[in-house]
DNA sequence: TTGATAGTGAACCATGTGGTTCATTGTATG
DNA sequence: CATACAATGAACCACATGGTTCACTATCAA
């Protein structure tokens, strides 16, 4: 089971990811065109080292991917690699919406229940 | 926009909790029944202690709830507070399916780009 | 050739993280 | 009561993170 290695590895390396505004920011602007460096570290106010940084960790998690062409590097959605992913990509998509399908019938429940129960306590 | 702050902090409180392996054990774990800290501890070979800041980062969250009865505090996944988190959690799902379509089809395209075109160079 | 421009890398800094040990508190139970 | 057990908090550790500055390289344009 060494894959199973990669696979939490790759799942440590998304959600660190993408647990930073700047980053998540970075993917909504990525998401409506492609951006040269210097552009994302005006738009986020960093020098274009730490730009390059955040980059790279995108870059790392396979969410971005990034082309030199001459002295500009251009970075664009990680749309490469994609086959390997998506059987990851699905199961999770998969294991989440089980969850959340869970929740919401909870909460619609809940909702029912404290409109005709209301005056319940708790405890 | 305050709350925007707010919604941004909870993202980033949330991907974290959600980049560590031991943490998403811990939510498979405690989706098949509620477990005490020692059970956790145990299970995952770590001290009380460790296990127990695990359990705060993921209660912090909102991913966890627990409750301490007697001198046992017992881990649940978190079910509380969902009518506030419902709002996001929706959002999320649909910008993240969007994006997925997207390269369903994008990748679709290439599979059959490729079959019907099998020797065009790329550059 | 000479600047200006885009990116890179090394070094540094403050803070956060994942873990430990040790001491302490609170709760069960013989 | 006495002892064991569950959890907690403080303190520490090594290492990662998010940012900076500074020096450097490579490329474009006049």
């Amino acid at each position: 089971m060494n894959h199973m290695v990669h696979y939490q590895a790759r799942l440590d390396a998304t959600f660190a990811a993408l647990a930073d505004v700047t980053r998540r920011g970075m993917l909504e602007r990525l998401g409506s065109s492609d951006a040269s460096i210097t552009d994302l570290a005006k738009k986020f106010r960093m020098t274009l080292t730490g730009m390059k940084k955040h980059v790279s960790v995108l870059e790392q998690a396979g969410l971005v991917t990034t082309e030199k062409i001459g002295r500009v590097r251009t970075c664009r959605l990680g749309l490469r690699r994609l086959e390997e992913e998506a059987a990851w990509i699905e199961q999770h998509r998969q294991l989440w919406s089980a969850r959340f399908d869970a929740l919401d019938e909870l909460v619609e429940h809940l909702k029912r229940k404290e409109k005709t129960d209301a005056k319940r306590k708790r405890r």
